[in-house]
Order: C-alpha cells, then sequence, then structure tokens
DNA sequence: GTGGTCTAGACCACA
DNA sequence: GTGGTCTAGACCACA
C-alpha cells in the first residue's frame, strides 16, 4: 500500500480534514488507482494513532463523494470517479476555497505571482481527467 | 469612511472571517490606506447588527496580522502592514489549502483547465501588491 | 417548533437514519419551511432520549445534502433547496431503494395494486416541486 | 437448476442481500417452482466464489421467510411460500421504506412525476403475484 | 478481521 | 448556548 498520510496535529486543519484531503490528492496525483485497497480504519488509525472513529468519519465522507467504497467485512477501495454533482454545485463549492487561498496568500504578503506560480506548480503534479467534457456521457 | 462591509448570515463562512476577509481586501484594494481610521468595535457592530464580541474577535485577529491598530481612546486605524511570514513558513501555511482547493476540484469534476480558469478569474478581482514589497514604500 | 420525530429503536433502521428520513420527509410535506430552524442538537437529543453525536450525525448527512444548513452558534436551518446531484448520481441512489421497497413488499405478500396503493397514498401527502423543469436554471 | 444467479462484489448491497433479493425474484417470476432444489450451501459459495458463511447467512433468511426448507441431508428446497405478515406489520414495515424512498427522491432533484415512472417501471419488471392469494393455489 | 452505529463525555469555535 | 471535532470503548453486521 504505496499511501503514505502526514497528520499535523498542531493544525487548525480538523484532522479528518486533513486524511480527506490527502487521499483526494492521492488519487488526483495517481498515487491511488482505481480498485487500489486503502489501509484498514483501524490499520490507518493505529498508523496514524489517531482515534477510529476519525478514521472512519474520513472514510465515510470520502465514500460519501464516491471516490472510495467500503465493503463491510473487506475493506475500503478506491472507486472509478463518477460524476456526482452539478456544474452549479461543484462552483458553489470550490469558491470559498479559492478565496481562502488568495486571501491567505495576500495576508502573507505573497505577490500574485509567486502564488500562481505554486498553484500551477501543484497542479503540474497532478494527473487528473484533462480534457474538458471527458465525462460528457454523464449528462 | 469608506469602509462597507457586507455581512451575509445565511454564509457557512463564519460572520468574523467575513468582516476579517472583506478589511483585508479593502487595504488590498486600497479602498483602506494606511492610517485611515475603521469603525469602533460598538459602531461596527451595530451597524452590520452582529454580536460586538465578533467583531472584536476580527479586529483583534487583523492587529495580530499587523494590518490594523487599535489605540486606546482614541478608536481603530490602519497601520503599515508589516512581513509576519517567512517565505518558507508562507508556502507551508499555504500547502494544504492548495492540496485541498486542487482535491475538492478534482471531486467536483472540474479539469484542471476550468480549476486554472475559476483560479486565473478569481485572481484579477484582486488588485493586491503586484511586485514583491510594493507595499513598503507605502509609508 | 411544529417538527414532531418518532424514532423507534427496536428497528433495524439506524436511529441517526430514522431523523434524517424524517426530516426530509417533513420537508417534502412542507410541514417544515425554507428558513424554519431545527431543534437544536442537544434539544433533539434530550427530547428522543438519544446520544447528541447522533442527532449531529443526523444533522450533519442532512447538510451535506444541502437540505439543512447549520452555522455555529445559532442553529440549524432549513435552506433552499439546490439541485446538487447530477440526473446520473440521483438514478443510482435511488435503484436499491425501489429495489428494496418492492422486495420488501413481496416478501410480504402485498400485490403490486397494494403497493401502487400505498405508494400513491404516500405520494399525496408530499407537495414537493411538482413541474418537471422548476430547477431548470440550474445548470 | 434454472437458477442463475449474479453477485457483484463492488456494489454496496451486501452479497448475502443479493442472494436473497434473487431467489425472491427466481420465486416470483416463476423461475423457481414450489419443489426445485436450490444449490447446496457449498456448491453454491464456490459457484459465486463468496464465503459459504455468506451463502448460509443469505439461506437462512430465506427459510425464515418461509420460501425455502433445508432438508438435512437431502438439500435445500423451494417450497410454499406461507404468508407471515399480516396486513397491518406488512404496512408498518412498509412505511419507513416508502418515507425513505420518497425523501430520497426529493433531495435527488426527481419530480414525482418522475419518482412514479421509476416506480412503475421497476414494477413493470417484476412479475409476481397479482391478484391476492395467487400463490395459494401453487401448490 | 472488516466496516457501521451508538454512547458518554471532553474541548473548542462561534455568537 | 449554539454546532464541530475528537477520544475511548461497546456492540453489531458482514465475510
Amino acid at each position: 500500500m504505496n499511501l503514505s498520510i502526514a497528520i499535523n496535529t498542531g493544525s487548525a486543519t480538523p484532522i479528518y480534514k486533513q486524511i480527506t484531503d490527502q487521499v483526494r490528492l492521492a488519487v488526483a496525483t495517481r498515487k491511488l488507482a482505481v480498485g487500489d485497497q486503502l489501509p484498514s480504519v483501524r490499520a490507518l488509525a493505529e498508523e496514524l494513532v489517531v482515534n477510529p472513529n476519525t478514521v472512519a468519519r474520513a472514510y465515510t465522507d470520502l465514500a460519501r463523494e464516491g471516490l472510495i467504497e467500503s465493503r463491510a467485512g473487506r475493506g475500503v477501495f478506491v472507486t472509478r470517479k463518477r460524476k456526482m454533482f452539478t456544474r452549479e454545485e461543484g462552483r458553489r463549492r470550490l469558491e470559498p476555497l479559492l478565496e481562502g487561498l488568495i486571501g491567505e496568500a495576500m495576508v502573507m504578503d505573497f505577490t500574485q505571482e509567486e502564488l500562481r506560480d505554486a498553484f500551477e506548480k501543484k497542479l503540474s503534479q497532478c494527473q487528473w481527467n484533462f480534457k474538458k467534457g471527458a465525462d460528457a456521457n454523464h449528462e
């Protein structure tokens, strides 16, 4: 299992969110592929030294997003990504993240160029569906 | 005082954060200049019909960032913004926000191009210091 | 607050699901209108004699569906219903419920007519968006 | 033995339930008649490549419903389906399923008409006893 | 041994 | 007083 997650207990972002964010990123960067099994709730909890409930919470969130699927008695698996949300909803959910990112960069005296560079650099590490309309068959 | 803040009580973003974000933006876009006075905690709380604690919390955050300064008995003023974070620290803090944004964009079925467009569009709406240190010669 | 929820602790359906189902139905039958406040997590937990976490879990699910919105320090409110999910996803989620309903009716020796009657009767008590395309302005 | 069961290990529905559902459907659609023999627990487990416990669990459920009967040393047979629930009990058990279906349909942005269509479509794919007691004269 | 649900109770963020 | 997060630990469903 090539999934390595790092938790920062001192951070303001809740642990469960750190987990979901990193799993999503692992999928985006192809570190996790469709069909791959994730560590069991208990195993990951032990590894990260957090409560199993916290890991379960993260997994539940990811499952609700359709990114993973948990099968009782068998484990948790990465699923084929489906188009779940409307365009509208997607935009609505992205907005505060964009504003938060830009606001934070501003506060920390980044220039627009620096922020753009950081953004592009991160983006270049990811390889999720490139082409517009690749999911066109999903209404 | 040309500061106009709009609070959306229906929003998921906490009120105190709506205030800090808008003050920061007002400074970034030069709607507020160094030395300008902000409304008092009580005055703003009354104007926005929110709890004074909430305004106080926002002002405290802004003061900690070095963006405003509260001078006892005289009021609250926009101050020279000091650099609080090293580049290194800044990047470390930006990282999870970038990752969160990208992960969410993937889940929301955006393509990389669409995310980039949304990012650039948002960025173009801001007009904060383009060049490093542009703030410095402002005092 | 005209919301009355009845929990059956003996049932196979988890408590949190009984809560979400009944809140959804209350919205569908217009017992709850947009903007209405739901009982606080603690209040409902006390009323139903269940753990606050269980109520919180139900509220979290409903919030993720976009049916309600919880505002820290203020309470939980019914929101304007938005189109969140793609048609595709909607169908996918409805399928097992339809199959479960029909299968259960079959096992219990209902005739198709009886099931249809029960279905239509329940449906007639609901009054959510009637017209096709009422949500057309979304996407 | 014209019984063919297809297991979807990727599905959210537990395997044991996939089995019971398909056996019930086979009986309802007359693919399985009273007196027909079902594969043994071990044989079916091997055929489906699932844990024998899982098949046993499914058979136990079906036996409890009175749909099949396991005769020691001889095998498992389809038996006359006895009515296990009174109308009253039946309706009580159907209620939450109906409410769950309708609530979910609303959340998924279906109109009442669309839900009705989906319901009728699904119903038309089943061919269980149309008339009350049609089962009785089958023995 | 898997994951899912629930309780009891602590502590924090927000208003 | 709101809701949100996390822990510890029990018990159940499933394989």
